[in-house]
DNA sequence: TTAATTGCAAATCGTTTGCTGAAAG
DNA sequence: CTTTCAGCAAACGATTTGCAATTAA
């Protein structure tokens, strides 16, 4: 399997893009760093090792991690969009703590094939599917709220 | 059981509210046009029979039909906010073709089981999901593309 | 070279808010 | 009367964009 840096470069290559100093700062912050997180996070992590990039590049660059397939970016509702890795890591779904905002990744089979079975009922083609589950998390409420 | 007006205005009675000519007018046009539809939407249609209400008052008043259990309000992603009538309606999904925008109401059994067995695998509490299938319908996908 | 890219600041877009005059109870 | 509203326009926050200067190839 190709390196996440290596689809990187390949894709910017195939689409005639150069890969500038600031992408490639910007591609290695995101590598380095598992997990979920805002353009903004990824924008704070990359200006405290290049304080020159702007954030506008960090949104570009984030639009072509998410074509190139190394991230993939998923809409929380109320105006948050999160990132996390996606090359190499399977599909699934997000539970998210409604107090603390713990996320948990979840798959279930079950559901996946529902969610087939009923856009075909109604003739439709599926192409995504979005779903999250928002609850609170064991440690918040086993917290005294 | 109440009808939707009387429930909006105990509603309002019962947090010390009015109920206001525009109040009134906006709720009418709600209660009129089932289906789903941005506060946009619901804007320009008020504005038609009041020209005069403002949109900052559709907003406000679109988030008390909210909360006085009315209104439903689901976020579809991308920025894009849609209600719906809630009041003596099951809850229920959305299907949404990705190419036209139709959208259909969906409810499964099995799925919202799954969800909450889920959720409580994992120690949560689930209050709440939002599942949105995207896909081609039926009209779209028959027709060439 | 020469097209692609950057940073900046201004522009979006849907939604919210502060303020002041105006209705509701 | 006294409180809650409405309208307006300015404020928002996340993201995008135009543009002139800068780099990659």
């Amino acid at each position: 399997m190709k390196s996440a840096r290596q689809v990187f470069i390949e894709f910017l290559g195939d689409n005639g893009m150069s890969l500038t100093h600031q992408r490639r700062v910007i591609v290695e912050s995101f590598l380095e760093n598992e997990g979920h997180f805002t353009a903004e996070q990824l924008y704070s992590r990359v200006s405290k090792q290049a304080p020159d990039i702007g954030q506008a590049t960090v949104y570009r660059t984030l639009k072509l991690l998410v074509e190139s397939g190394l991230a993939d970016a998923f809409d929380l509702g109320e105006g948050v969009t999160l990132y996390e890795h996606h090359y190499g890591h399977a599909h699934h779904d997000h539970l998210v703590c409604a107090q603390c905002g713990r996320k948990v990744e979840i798959v279930d089979e079950t559901i996946e094939r529902r969610q087939a079975a009923l856009a075909e009922e109604n003739g439709f083609t599926l192409t995504r599917h979005r779903m999250v589950l928002f609850g609170i998390c064991p440690a918040c409420s086993g917290a005294a709220a």
